[in-house]
Order: C-alpha cells, then sequence, then structure tokens
DNA sequence: ATCTGATTGTGACAATTGTCGCCGCTTTCA
DNA sequence: TGAAAGCGGCGACAATTGTCACAATCAGAT
C-alpha cells in the first residue's frame, strides 16, 4: 500500500503526499521489532501503511498492558505530541505482524499544519481516534473480568489479520493482558469449555 | 480567577484574550454538579478558571470510573474532540468543588486555530496533558491494587484544594474507584492502621 | 535418535476483591 | 419527638486472580 491509496481515506491533498514521499522514509518492520520504547525521543511520525502497530503500556517494573493497535492510515498520537513537545515516548510500539511504514520529520508537523487543511485533519481525527481506543483499553481495565478481556483479545487479534487463527503463546497473551501464564492457560480451557476456541500449540483457533 | 491571569501560563495573545470574553460565557457551577454527561452533545468548549471537573468513564450498566481532574487552565480534549467532529461525549464531567468555567462557542475553534499560534499551542498541548492523564489512569487500573488506587486518590483530591482533609463518603470513592463501598471501608481501616489517614464521618484526614 | 528448551497442563493454595446480612450511629425532616 | 434515610463497621463467605511446584508434550538442533 502507497500514501496515495491512503490519501483516498484523508483525501490528503497532491502536494501534501508529493511532500509526504519526498521528505518521508519508508520503513519496513518485522513482526516482533520494536519501533518505539518508553524513554525514547522521537523524532519522526509514522504513518502505517499496512500491517500493525501493538501498542503497549509499561510501568516502573516492566510491567506491560495492551492499550490498542494501529493499522493502515492510523498514526501514532504519542508520537505527535512527544514530538512536538521533544519530551520522550510513554509507550512501547512493536510491529504485530511485517508493516509498512513512512516517517514523516517531525519539523513539517507544524509547517503542513497551516499549509494543508487535510493534514491538518488527520492530526486531530488521530487524537480522537486514540482517545476513542485509550477509552476501549479503559473500559476492558475497569470494568471486564479477565475472561472477557482474554476473549476480547482474541477477537481482536483475529479480526486484525481477518484470520481464524492467532498465533501466540499463552505467555504472550498473559504479558499483554498483564497477568500471568497459567491464568491465560486456564481461562483459554474455559473458552475452548465455552466452544468459543479451540487451542493448537503456538496457535488458537477462533470459532 | 480571569482568563487574564491564566494568559501568563498559556501566553493568549491579547486579542484573544479580547475574543474569548467576548464570545465566551462564563459559567458557575456548584460541587457535584453535571457539565456533561455520555451521549450529550457538546457545543462549546469549557475552559476551567477556579476549581476542578472530575471526569469519569461509565460502561454500559452504569459502572463508573475515574480518570482525571481538570483544573485552572485546563481544558477538556474530549470537548475538543467531541466539538469538532460533532459526536457525543464519552465521558461524564462534574464539578469537584464549586468551579468557574467560561464556555468558548466550538465555531470559533477552527478559525482560532488559523490566527492565534497561542490557541493552537493550548490545544496541542490539552491533548498532550490529557493524553498523559489517561496513561496515568491506566497504570493505576492496569498495575496498582485497591489498596494503593484509594491511596493515590486521597492524596490527589487533597492536593487539588491543598487540604488535609477530603470530603466524600466511602460511598463516593467506592463509585470513583469503580468497586463497593465496603471495599473502600476495609481499605480505608488498613491505611488507617499504617497511620496514613485518619477517618471521620464525612471526612478524610491525610496525615 | 537424543537432548534441550519452549510450551502447555494441572493441582494446591494464598491473596485480593466482591457480596451479603446485619448492626449501631448520626443527620434530616416531618 | 420519632421515623426514615444515610453512613460506617463488621463477620462470613464466594469468586477471581496470583503464585508455586512440577509434569507432560512438542519442536528444533546437534
Amino acid at each position: 500500500m502507497t500514501i496515495e491509496q491512503r490519501n483516498a481515506i484523508y483525501s490528503f491533498e497532491p502536494a501534501l503526499i508529493d511532500e509526504i514521499q519526498k521528505l518521508g522514509s519508508e520503513r519496513l518492520m518485522d513482526a516482533g521489532e520494536e519501533l518505539m520504547r518508553p524513554g525514547m525521543y522521537v523524532r519522526s511520525i509514522p504513518i502505517v501503511l499496512s500491517g500493525s502497530l501493538k501498542i503497549m503500556r509499561q510501568d516502573e517494573k516492566g510491567n506491560e498492558t495492551f492499550l490498542y493497535f494501529l493499522t493502515g492510515g492510523d498514526t501514532c498520537a504519542m508520537s505527535l505530541t512527544c514530538c512536538t513537545a521533544n519530551r520522550p515516548s510513554s509507550v512501547r510500539a512493536i510491529a504485530e505482524e511485517p508493516t509498512k511504514l513512512i516517517m514523516v520529520p517531525v519539523e513539517m508537523m507544524d509547517l503542513w499544519l497551516q499549509k494543508y487543511p487535510s493534514w491538518k485533519n488527520f492530526v486531530f481525527q488521530s487524537y480522537q481516534n486514540r482517545f476513542d481506543d485509550l477509552m476501549e483499553a479503559v473500559d476492558s481495565l475497569a470494568f471486564k473480568k479477565m475472561d472477557e478481556r482474554l476473549w476480547r483479545l482474541l477477537k481482536k487479534k483475529a479480526a486484525l489479520q481477518e484470520k481464524r487463527y492467532v498465533y501466540n503463546t499463552h505467555q504472550e497473551l498473559a504479558d499483554e493482558l498483564s497477568t500471568s501464564r497459567e491464568v491465560v492457560t486456564r481461562l483459554l480451557k474455559k473458552l475452548e469449555a465455552m466452544g468459543k476456541i479451540k487451542t493448537h500449540r503456538n496457535r488458537i483457533e477462533i470459532l
């Protein structure tokens, strides 16, 4: 997928697309590769062209919890704010699958905000979408029990790649839910008994 | 506190201050009064002049959880996005104490973004601050046990008004933490035994 | 083929949190 | 003054989640 195709979604002006292609640099990431970690200073804004990024929050002791996914056309709100304020990231971003990004230098942010209405819309739309995503994460953490959180995570992962299978170990899922491996194993058994999934090694089938 | 005094913080241009005063309308809220509820359409952007707003997330079943406070100079990021996109609010905003707001008509948003650099900075700064606040809320929900969440909430409430006393019932605290009254009572006893607080009727003393 | 490490399964138990019932005290208001 | 409602305290128990120990199974490397 190219930036032109994304254009259809956000109606970037042709001149803006030119600039993005001229000044931005493409980056290909393998699944599991880390784009950003807490404390890191970000000097360019990533726009996802294809694949997906998993955004995680980390506490001081290294515990993690999943926040949301970024997919095609999305950008990281954290980058937008961190870049402009020159502050370090407070989240971790990992490629969930092979992912293609275009990295836009932070210097363009301000200029384009003035110059291109579509860029301004894109930025504001991104903030709004990320707020919604965070609200969903808060709902899950505050109101749902672990079994439902696990089930929702599995469905979201399956939907991402439009596949029936989720390729994760119990430990990986536990890390994303900030719980322990045994708990995930236990709840997966429960979901299996309920007929919602079928477990395999390194792979879970959504029914 | 007037908009001029906040000006020192955000360096609003004099012309912008004039416009805010001319076009905005002041609103006084009693403690506990509701400014916004989920599903409500917002047609003006509130800027807090004095006092504080409590922002809560609600799920479909009416459970609530505290997200963050807005205090002097803050504005609601939800309003910024909801107004521009004409979408209903997804949070509840309640005055935590007697609170003075200035309500700015949403029509000004776009215009001022072009016209006043300080407004643009203000808006972006607000997004960033609210993101930070939400991250703190997520940390609390994902990584902290109830006793520490309660303790942090009490400290935050005390700091808000720079007082030793927090005037809340156990039930109110339970609602903000999305737990039950008994649990709060139990944990308050524990905090009292640890010498961190002293409980009174309708009032908790932070030591 | 065998070893090794990663993955999954399981039982027992502890800690935390949620829920119920009931009590006594205080405040409010009729 | 008396009733009702709100507030806080307490004990018992259930449900959920966290933790530990250990076994069984699978996949890949040598």
